[in-house]
RNA sequence: GCACCUUUAGCUCAGUGGUAGAGCGUUCCGUUCACAUCGGAAAGGCCGUAGGUUCGAUCCCUACAAGGUGCACCA
């Protein structure tokens, strides 16, 4: 396993960028990033102790940057320690959907290039333009990861969307709902009026604003606000039991006042949460748009109503201001305000802060919605707890898991003061709203029966059924009622099959189900075509049958028939009424779902066919039926039939609720879920081999090596959901390493232009040298500075290491011969090395990356160059043959223990390096023996 | 408002209860030598300010100041 051999190798400096290609391949091949593979060829024992580290996964949002180099860095540096200590030593790699971040990035590219939205597109070719941009993505990250030469794992790659995590998060999610930790209410939550979605509490940025500050008059009360168009519910008049200025007042007491719209009956509510020494020390409340209010009105029990919709529209209740979008209504009402003689004052220049999506930057607007929530206060029985101070069986909250997993010592955050910050934000923590609105992520998975709207948490889907309707034919066209007439499709009718039938490529079609008539038949074909699924025909899913009406236009149809008019309607004579089409279509659904119903079908029909037979279906009233669920051409829609029926009604058929979960779910679970579990949790044997066995070798992990500006987001959430799942902790020590600022300690953004990209400076110094570079100066938690200068200084210690190397090869040094007799000199260089390597160890031990890089620096250069290189010069020339000897053999030991101390900081010059010494004593230098035991 | 961090050479940062160290930068000298991607040398610091503990403080304690971060509040 030598490299293909360089022409007078040690003659030109050393080239990062001929080499690391070389160097990366040769380790690749060699698969000892992979544990099995290095217990296999005898490079670690079976038996040895196991060290795990989770790589946490990338956003596929783009490419890497300084970050994630310094974490990829600081990763492999502790993993090819431990591998060359002898530790069964796995590195597993992953990527992050990152749900929100992604599908904003998409959205953003998709307005800039094409002028549409994600609705525009619809949710199945969306997700097909995210899944593109995603696996893009991906390659380009994998290939950044390879070329820092991090020895990951790539034979254990995941990736938080794939099928074995889609399991684990629907496991997850059943396991936490069954306890009662997950629940399903209307409660108040961040909404982002652009992106349409909730946002998490820690996904909210606050931005400090200026704006004038008004006072109105409100009954006898001076009330302040900078919103006075979200005032128009106001009806309730908050102030502090305490206050002595309003004690005539009474709780509950109503008064008439004169409000923006006429009169309002107000209602005085006592209630602490009012700051008496802010303003007036009275404020009236807005309780379905604000946090705060929504829990005095909860605590109080007061009328909650809507002001804004969803998209930060005013609604009926505003009156004439109804229809205005808040950021237009708001100068407009504080004109009618200052009309009607209410308006006090103005306080200009308030600065108070404004609530963003740190994803976006949309304001958020609270929202009262009906959202998934994880519950962190409620009491629920551990089944099995491993963390000291909870016992097996106890009854617990998901907020002391959390806290006594750190304070028991089972978890070590590093640096220590991180911990307190952890404790704090534990303090602060409130329900957690899991459901997005977006497309891109994990489904929730719950269940809706379409009969009586039970939901059924149930991660077994026996079947998927899809409608679609027939493509685009010249009579839709034209507008001309068709009924069992028939036109063929046109081109676009085509286009829109085939379009159907790439998003049902994927679904493992085995039927489809067509009617019979020529524009259903034709579309089934081409959606067979993409499919591969045999066509039956059936008549029984023909379009209902217009009599004499057919061939008339919609507007001539509609003037003679009215066609909807009542459900039995027969105007046309011979005309099928909707009621026979309902039950023409629904015996032939309940025919093939009674044959078929294991298979996933694709039933092919009509725009009216498919709409009565989901009234049925769905038991929809005639009246709700009456409004199309199917608009378009081609159009596709899913019905899924669960293994076990539904408790309530025993009917099968079931939609799936239409939301996403928060990103963070899956990756509380990714210690876990990307070592087997829920599949191979309980099979797993500690000590065999192969990934089936990963979650009893290598969970809980070791470290997990992580930003600090995320462990609220994502490490305290592992170890809420590991702490639940599994009864134990997601790793043993959290490593947190300082955010990457450019040279002047501002944070690096394209906006400012001071990114530093670390493809660039690996093509320009070397892989090494970046790595270094972020390693160096970098103490746990503090930001390191980066600049260019900085890595090209490293850059020129990879070429004293390789020049040094040379000498001492090149001046006779081998290894052979062992029982060398040393000179006292010698002896004394050869102990100070071991004990730097002590050192070195140490450090790493403790974490402090930065003394133990700073430690071989200094000693390589100043140390070993400077002074013993220097002063052997003299004695290699001597006539002395033992004192020679000795030095010979002494340079060589020095240099061997130097290249296996730096290996884990500077993989690829190092490992150059070992390929050219001739008695090696291992092909491999990543997998040579750790100088110290 | 609460908490945390930082403050040491021009810059970036280590560090220790016994009056300070590295890298980069600066200045000077040096190349037939493994390396000019180099070697040698030098200049440069009342270790943020004020108190306290101590025989002794850059280090421990208190207060303050400046810069930064997190969390909460924001009618």
């Amino acid at each position: 396993m030598k490299l293909p051999k360089a022409p007078e190798p040690f003659l030109k400096p050393y080239s990062s960028k001929e080499s690391e290609q070389q160097i990366l391949e040769l380790w690749e091949k060699s698969g000892f990033a992979n544990p099995d593979v290095c217990v296999e060829k005898g490079v670690t024992a079976p038996d040895a102790p196991s060290y795990s580290i989770v790589l946490p996964p990338p956003n596929v949002t783009g490419t890497l940057h300084m970050g994630h180099a310094a974490m990829l860095a600081v990763q492999d540096i502790l993993i090819r320690y431990h591998r060359m200590r002898g530790d069964k030593t796995l590195w597993l790699p992953g990527t992050d959907h990152a749900a929100i971040a992604t599908q904003s990035v998409v959205e953003k590219d998709l307005l800039k290039a094409e002028k549409k939205t994600r609705h525009d597109l619809g949710r199945e070719e969306f997700l097909k333009r995210v899944e593109q941009f995603a696996k893009e993505s991906h390659d380009t990250i994998v290939g950044q990861v390879r070329a820092m030469g991090a020895s990951v794992d790539w034979t254990r790659e995941a990736y938080t969307l794939d099928e074995a995590r889609n399991l684990a998060v629907r496991t997850a999610f059943k396991k936490m709902y069954d306890a009662g930790l997950i629940y399903r209410g209307n409660r108040i939550v961040n909404w982002d009026p652009k992106m349409q979605t909730t946002v998490s509490d820690d996904e909210i940025e606050y931005v400090e604003q200026k704006d004038p500050f008004y006072y109105f008059k409100y009954g006898p009360f001076i009330i302040g606000t900078v919103r006075p168009e979200t005032k128009f519910g106001d009806k309730y008049i908050v102030m502090h039991p305490d206050d002595a200025r309003y004690k005539e007042y009474k709780d509950g007491q109503q008064m008439e006042v004169e409000w923006i719209n006429g009169k309002i009956m107000a209602t005085i509510v006592k209630d602490e949460a009012a700051d008496m020494s802010f303003g007036s020390g009275v404020m009236t409340i807005t309780p379905a748009h604000s946090g705060i209010d929504f829990e005095i009105a909860q605590k109080h029990k007061l009328d909650v109503e809507q002001i804004i919709n969803e998209r930060g529209i005013l609604l009926p209740i505003a009156g004439d201001f109804a229809g205005q979008h808040i950021k237009k209504a708001r100068p407009l009402v504080l004109e009618k305000l200052k009309n009607k003689g209410l308006l006090v004052k103005v306080e200009e220049g308030y600065v108070h802060n404004v609530a963003l999506n740190s994803r976006g930057g949309e304001t958020i607007e609270p929202q009262i919605k009906l959202q998934w929530f994880v519950d962190v206060n409620k009491k629920f029985t551990i089944p099995r707890s491993e963390i000291p101070g909870i016992a097996s069986g106890s009854q617990t909250t998901l907020k002391e898991l959390m806290r006594r997993a750190v304070d028991s010592g089972a978890i070590k955050i590093a640096p220590d003061r991180f911990e307190r910050v952890y404790y704090n934000w534990i303090d602060n923590l409130r329900d957690w709203c899991i459901s997005r609105q977006i497309w891109y992520g994990h489904r929730i998975p719950v269940w809706y029966c379409l009969n009586c709207k039970q939901p059924a948490i149930d991660a077994e889907i026996k079947s998927r059924w899809f409608l679609v309707r027939h493509g685009e034919t010249e009579a839709n066209l034209n507008r001309i009622t068709q009924g069992h007439q028939d036109t063929p499709l046109t081109e676009q009718g085509m286009a829109q099959a085939k379009s159907a039938g790439e998003q049902l490529k994927n679904q493992d079609i085995e039927l489809i189900i067509s009617s019979d008539l020529g524009r259903c038949k034709q579309t089934a074909e081409i959606i067979a075509r993409a499919t591969g699924a045999e066509v039956v025909l059936d008549a029984g899913f023909r379009e209902r049958f217009m009599g004499d009406g057919e061939g008339l236009t919609y507007e001539e149809h509609e003037k003679r028939f009215s066609p909807f008019k009542d459900y039995d309607d027969k105007t046309a004579g011979n005309m099928e009424t909707t009621r026979e089409l309902e039950e023409r279509v629904s015996q032939a659904f309940a025919k093939h779902k009674k044959i078929h119903g294991h298979k996933n079908v694709v039933i092919v029909s009509h725009g009216g066919s498919i709409r009565w037979l989901l009234k049925r279906v769905k038991n929809l009233t005639f009246e709700q039926a009456k409004i199309p669920p199917v608009k378009g051409n081609a159009e596709v829609q899913s019905l899924d039939m669960l293994q076990t029926p539904c408790p309530k009604c025993s009917n099968d058929l079931f939609e799936q609720d239409s939301d996403t979960l928060d990103t963070w779910f899956s990756s509380g679970i990714w210690t876990f879920s990307t070592l087997g579990w829920p599949s191979f949790a309980q099979s797993a044997m500690k000590g065999r081999p192969g990934p089936e066995n990963d979650f009893a070798n290598y969970h809980p992990t070791d470290v997990l090596e992580t930003g600090y500006d995320i462990l609220f987001f994502w490490v305290a959430r592992m170890i809420l959901m590991t702490g639940f799942l599994l009864g134990t902790v997601p790793f043993r020590n959290v490593y947190l390493h300082g955010l990457v600022r450019d040279a002047r300690g501002r944070k690096m953004s394209k906006s400012l232009g001071n990114i530093i990209d670390p493809l660039t400076m690996i093509e320009k110094y070397g892989a090494d040298a970046a790595r270094l570079s972020l390693v160096v100066g970098a103490s746990p938690g503090n930001d390191v500075k980066l600049s260019e200068n900085r890595v090209r200084g490293y850059k020129h210690f990879a070429n004293k290491v390789w020049n040094i190397s040379r000498f001492v090869l090149e001046s006779g040094a081998e290894g052979r011969g062992t029982n060398a007799e040393y000179t006292q000199k010698d002896s004394e260089l050869i102990a100070e090395t071991q004990n730097i390597a002590k050192t070195i160890s140490e450090h790493i031990d403790n974490f402090r990356l930065d003394l133990a890089a700073d430690a071989i620096y200094h000693f390589v250069w100043h140390r070993f160059a400077d002074e013993i290189i220097e002063g052997s010069k003299l004695i290699l020339k001597s006539r002395d043959a033992v004192a020679v000897a000795s030095r010979r053999h002494t340079l060589y030991m020095i240099l061997d223990t130097s290249l296996r101390l730096l290996h884990p900081f500077m993989p690829f010059v190092t490992e150059a390096i070992w390929q050219q010494i001739p008695d090696r004593k291992s092909d491999l230098l990543m997998v040579a023996k750790w100088p110290v035991i």
